[in-house]
DNA sequence: TTCGTTGCAAAAGGTTTGCATACCA
DNA sequence: TGGTATGCAAACCTTTTGCAACGAA
């Protein structure tokens, strides 16, 4: 999908109160979050921004290409800022958030070569790895005190 | 997910005339298709089924394992049968929907290998291909008449 | 002052559910 | 006949858009 030519911004960020709210709280959060979650954490810190103003931060934020977006079964999209140039991929603990940035080379490869074998150009691949993690399958099934709404993290 | 312990249905189907059009639809598209699609097919071929039936049939498949499914940008869902037991992967033709099962046993690997090397459990994958199928891109600029909505096909 | 930004409310788009009716077994 | 399946309408959920008021530069 379109990528800026000149890398230069269309028209410069204007610095708000909301949208610098928005960028901590995605930054704080360091796991894959939806809107919705943001918006309500937000709200609980007292910080109040519309969830427009989330859902439209966020879109431009990911036209810029500075988040990786997964999607939910539910097909909710959660986000995360992209660390660095290039996109990544993760596996996402299903219990509780937790992400762990995994070595894709493999897939890159695989995609590529996709690209040559059959015809298609312009491949695009998403890639979404779900597993349950180490710590949430730590504690017996009587102990695991409920399929959390992906909050803190495991630890 | 659950998986039938027993591979039993709950509850045997019961034949009704829609199940029969919505699977024959399924079948006869070969593509991956919307559950809205499905719903127009059906309709212009004069197989009276509402959209609701479509999609509790499609919901029904998709837990027997019987569909695969993959998710549009938009959040829409396309299905399309399992040719086999075990998943498969696609690329799919962003213009025209044209699907290609590709051997995808490099992400398979891999996607194993996740399992042992992260503590992860439970590792699920989901990997999707999209690109421009050879014969979308063929055409001049100026001689693409549309995005089509991924209806018949390239040819 | 200017024009991008905000936020409410409402729309949009896809999917699910409640409930009375129709129909298979 | 009994209980499942159907289908309409309405609910739901997430995301987007219209528009008047607000606020950064």
């Amino acid at each position: 999908m379109g990528r800026t030519a000149t890398g230069e911004h269309p028209s410069p960020w204007r610095s708000t109160r909301q949208r610098a709210a928005v960028l901590q709280a995605l930054l704080d959060s360091g796991e894959f979050v939806s809107a919705r979650q943001l918006h309500a954490e937000l709200t609980s810190a007292g910080s109040l921004v519309g969830l427009t103003t989330v859902y439209r931060t966020l879109r431009m934020l990911e036209q810029e290409g500075h988040l990786d977006v997964v999607r939910e079964q539910s097909g909710e999209r959660l986000y995360r800022p992209r660390p660095s140039d290039g996109h990544r991929h993760y596996l996402v603990c299903r219990e509780c958030g937790l992400s762990l940035t995994v070595d894709a080379e493999a897939v890159e490869n695989w995609a590529e070569a996709m690209t040559r074998k059959t015809g298609f150009s312009d491949i695009e691949h998403v890639v979404e790895l779900t597993g349950i993690c180490d710590r949430c399958r730590r504690p017996g099934p009587e102990a695991i005190p409920e399929p959390r709404p992906r909050e803190a993290g495991c630890d």
